[in-house]
Order: C-alpha cells, then structure tokens, then sequence
DNA sequence: GCAACCCTAGATACACTGTCTCAATTAGAT
DNA sequence: ATCTAATTGAGACAGTGTATCTAGGGTTGC
C-alpha cells in the first residue's frame, strides 16, 4: 500500500488499508492504528506496546504488526546492531538509509541497485528473486553538526 | 581473517585465528572449530550444537560464535525467512548469493553496488559508512534441474 | 615442576521477540 | 435481534542469545 491521501490522518489510512484486505475494525486495531500513526520513524514492537493501555494483549500488537506488514502498510528495518524495528512503508519496494548517530531513517530512492545486483548475480549464474538491503551512514543533518562543531 | 592457507585445515586455520586473538585453545574450543570445519554452507547456532556432545554447554558455542564474527572467521547470514546462519568467511566484506530452492549460498565478488551506493546515498545527503545486503534467488544448479524437468 | 593467576567452561537463570492455543467476546451480515 | 466467524487477551511455549557464578584448566614466571 502506498499512503499517499492527504486528507485522512496516517490511522484512518491503516484502518482503510485493513479493511481493504477484509480485516474487521476493533477497537484494539483502531488504538493501534492511532499509535502507529503517532511514532515518528521507526519503532519496535514493545516501545508501540509500552504506549498502549497495557490491557491491550502482546499477542494483539505482534499479530496485527505482522498483518500491517503483509499488507505493505509498515515495512522492517534491520538496525546495524540486529534489532528489528518497524516503520510506515512509504513505497512498494524501498531500502533505507539509515543515521547511525541520530538513529533517523530515510527512504533510498532513484537507485538502480536492483540492475547491477541482476548483472552481478547473472554472472554467478544466479537468477535474482529478491534482496534485503540495509544502508548505514551519516545523515545530513548529523554531518553538519559535526562541521559545525570543528 | 582471510582463510587462504592451503596447507591447514579448516579447523586448524580457526584455532589459529583465535590464538592470534589472544584466545586460549582449549577442548570445547578445538571441538568446536573441527565442528564448524565439518559444516558444508551456512549453519544455525542449534545445528553445530547438536552435532556436538551435549556436555559442551550452549552458552559456550554461542560464546564461541560470537568470538569468531567478530574475528571475522564466520559471517552472519540472513535467510530469506528472518533465519540467521553462520557460515565460514571467505573474504573482509562480501554479501551472499542465498538459493531458495536448495539453501546454498555463494559468496558474491566482483561487484560494484559499494560504489553504486556510495552515489545514490550522496544524492541524499548521506554519509555511507556501512551496509548489509543479502540476495536471494536460484543458483545456476537449481535453474538447471528446473529446466531438465520441462 | 609448581604455584598463582585469570581465562574459560558449564549450569542455570534470565531476556527478548515472537508464535500458538483456547475460551470468551464482538463485529458485521442477515 | 440473532447468528457465525473473526478477533481478543491470557498465558504457555519457542527460538535465540546473554549474564552470572563457581569450579576447573591454561599459561606464565619462578
């Protein structure tokens, strides 16, 4: 799913995309929705259940996290250290440029990774279905903080 | 660690890079490395566990793994269903072709997505420093049975 | 060879993330 | 309003890994 509507908050877009796949709304998936709508970047499962009424049950927020992901609503993040963390997927296919001082994460788009990846690969006389990439760095604003501070 | 000596085992090659390290060769140790040498392709924590005898303990293999990450004499894999493996590190940095089909997995050289990404990133204001990238698909042995079989 | 030191092992508890089961509840259709 | 199937929350369970702690074993210096 692609959120792109300007006029419905980010919650009513995951509840719309739910109810797109079938997915009936309650009230624990509607709470959800509102917090999810409310991390800014990306999130694990406990920090969004720690910010629930804790009568919500782990097990709802695990399996309606696994749904919104399916659905293409959130996307996962491998952070450098393993931790997995989970963000609004912007894009159908995207990878992430993620800030390794500020933590911040941002959608690496314009690249032709998936080319040269199916050229290399083909060489190895491998045919490519898929690929996971995470990229780890310095963001803009962490890089002129640190000119600023010479 | 580059394993490149051709004239010691796998095993010996691994003692080898944990005394350069510092590390003491003890039994659990020297049982683990001929374990490990044993293993054909990537390998979970519980796999290399079993193949060994149950007095050695868990947290000593998971110790020992560790150690040899990060003396880059194993990697990490990631398995296209969140899996992560370990298998023996042929080179510094170097991503993995992983088979869907059959579970190899083969080391992918000569490519030049580091420079790719080195550019795109900067069209985003972004610092590279570090990446992990796994690649799945069909190795040129699986593609071949698929055709033999039409 | 021996002693002293401290690295290491194994046992065990713990932690984290996620899944499964199951009875009770509830949304949505009729 | 009623019915049925989806959903929930509780809690057990699972997989993977780490922390702690005491006993034992390698190394070093003598």
């Amino acid at each position: 799913m692609v959120l792109t509507k300007r006029s419905a908050s980010v919650a009513d877009q995951i509840l719309e995309a739910l109810d797109e796949r079938g997915y009936r709304s309650t009230a624990p998936r509607r709470a959800l929705a509102v917090a999810i709508g409310e991390k800014d970047g990306h999130f694990t499962a406990e920090a969004l259940r720690k910010q629930l009424p804790s009568t919500l049950g782990r097990a709802t927020v695990y399996r309606t996290l696994k749904i919104l992901v399916d659905a293409d609503v959130l996307c996962r993040v491998m952070l450098e250290d393993g931790d997995l963390h989970y963000q609004l997927s912007h894009q159908g296919h995207h990878h992430h440029l993620l800030c390794v001082h500020c933590g911040s994460s941002q959608d690496l788009t314009g690249c032709d990774i998936e080319d040269v990846l199916v050229t290399t690969s083909a060489r190895h006389g491998f045919e490519l279905s898929g690929h996971w990439l995470e990229v780890y760095g310095r963001c803009r604003s962490c890089l002129e903080d640190l000119q600023a501070a010479d």
